[in-house]
DNA sequence: AACTGAACCAACCGCCCCGTT
DNA sequence: CAACGGGGCGGTTGGTTCAGT
């Protein structure tokens, strides 16, 4: 038995609104607020729409320093970095992009980033690298008022240097369970059906998910400005000696190993960089199995936010 | 000019979480 | 403690636009 419907759905509007709806809609919020009930709001101003809808309307569009469109290259590595992190929670990504919705970072998600994260035709992705009309027609539309003014025909984000850096944040979430491991086994198995275009007969693809685990360590509260170096395959310990918690054999068992560089790790494992890592090294061919030590440093450094931890993951650094 | 497919995005659907009763 | 209901969220769909043929 499936639950009550929040509204009748016989007498409700649905599809696109009208410029008259959202005027409404949106006068009567800044007036009076939402009043803390959605599902009441359309009945008093006189909306035939669902609550649901409404607050959709509110949220995505309506209310006030929305931004549409243009992401710009720090947002699109923002974005992709916490969705390595922590996987589809658009919220929480939302959440560190002013002015974004999840909404809107999720189709921007879907339609350009994945593909180009993710390898996706990177056929495609090459034939486009050279003319790229749609990405042209959208820039003109608006879409892009991303400072990458730089060559046009490639996305910005693509234009990163070898060494490339992401901002990567921890918050709170991060340690918390639920967002974290179980997020990540979330991402894990949407990933598992991913083929990766450098790894479809390589020998890194055994080690692609299911095996592949985010290590807790990553996660738990590691402190400021402490960094993290490995002392064997039993351990990993922070460089203040205390161990870090759920990183046993097991792990490494499971395709993961961690070499050390002074403070610096290389972490093997993270077979869907490889998308990514086709993308920021342009020279990889699609046919091509993809060996890490030919890969250029990848460098992702862990910005604090609020109270939270630091750190530096260096991927692919000798 | 007409057709087709890809890309994009607004909006809906339905599940889950959590506060309230 | 269980049931209920609203809010929040992620997944998905459907309409629109445009480029290519």
């Amino acid at each position: 038995m499936g639950r009550a419907p929040c509204c009748d759905k016989a007498n409700v509007k649905k599809g696109p609104w009208s410029p008259e709806e959202d005027e409404r809609l949106k006068s009567y919020i800044e007036k009076h607020g939402t009043g803390g009930n959605w599902i009441a709001l359309p009945q008093k101003i006189g909306l035939k729409r669902c609550g649901k809808s409404c607050r959709l309307r509110w949220l995505n569009y309506l209310r006030p320093n929305i931004k549409h469109g243009g992401f710009s290259d720090e947002e699109d590595s923002i974005i992709c970095s916490l969705y390595i992190a922590i996987g589809s929670r658009w919220s929480i990504i939302a959440a560190h992009l002013p002015g974004r919705t999840d909404n809107d970072i999720k189709n921007h998600w879907n339609t350009k980033l994945k593909t180009r994260l993710l390898g996706k035709q990177r056929k495609n992705q090459q034939n486009r690298r050279s003319c790229n009309p749609k990405q042209a027609m959208m820039k003109k539309k608006g879409d892009s008022q991303s400072g990458s003014a730089t060559n046009e025909a490639n996305n910005g984000w693509l234009n990163q240097p070898a060494i490339s850096t992401i901002p990567f944040h921890f918050t709170d979430y991060a340690s918390n369970d639920h967002y974290s491991q179980g997020s990540i086994s979330k991402l894990h198995m949407k990933l598992s059906d991913v083929r990766f275009p450098c790894c479809g007969n390589g020998s890194h693809q055994a080690q692609v998910a299911p095996s592949l685990k985010i290590p807790q360590a990553i996660y738990d509260e590691t402190p400021v400005n402490s960094t993290m170096a490995y002392s064997s395959h039993e351990n990993i310990v922070i460089n203040d000696g205390s161990p870090l918690r759920n990183v046993g054999p097991e792990f490494f068992e499971q395709g993961f190993n961690f070499t050390s560089n002074n403070s610096l790790m290389k972490l093997e494992g993270f077979d869907f960089f490889y998308g990514m890592s086709s993308l920021i090294n342009e020279s990889v061919n699609v046919s091509e199995s993809f060996i890490w030590s030919e890969m250029n440093s990848f460098t992702l450094p862990v910005q604090p936010m609020a109270s939270s931890y630091e750190g530096t993951v260096r991927i692919g650094e000798h």
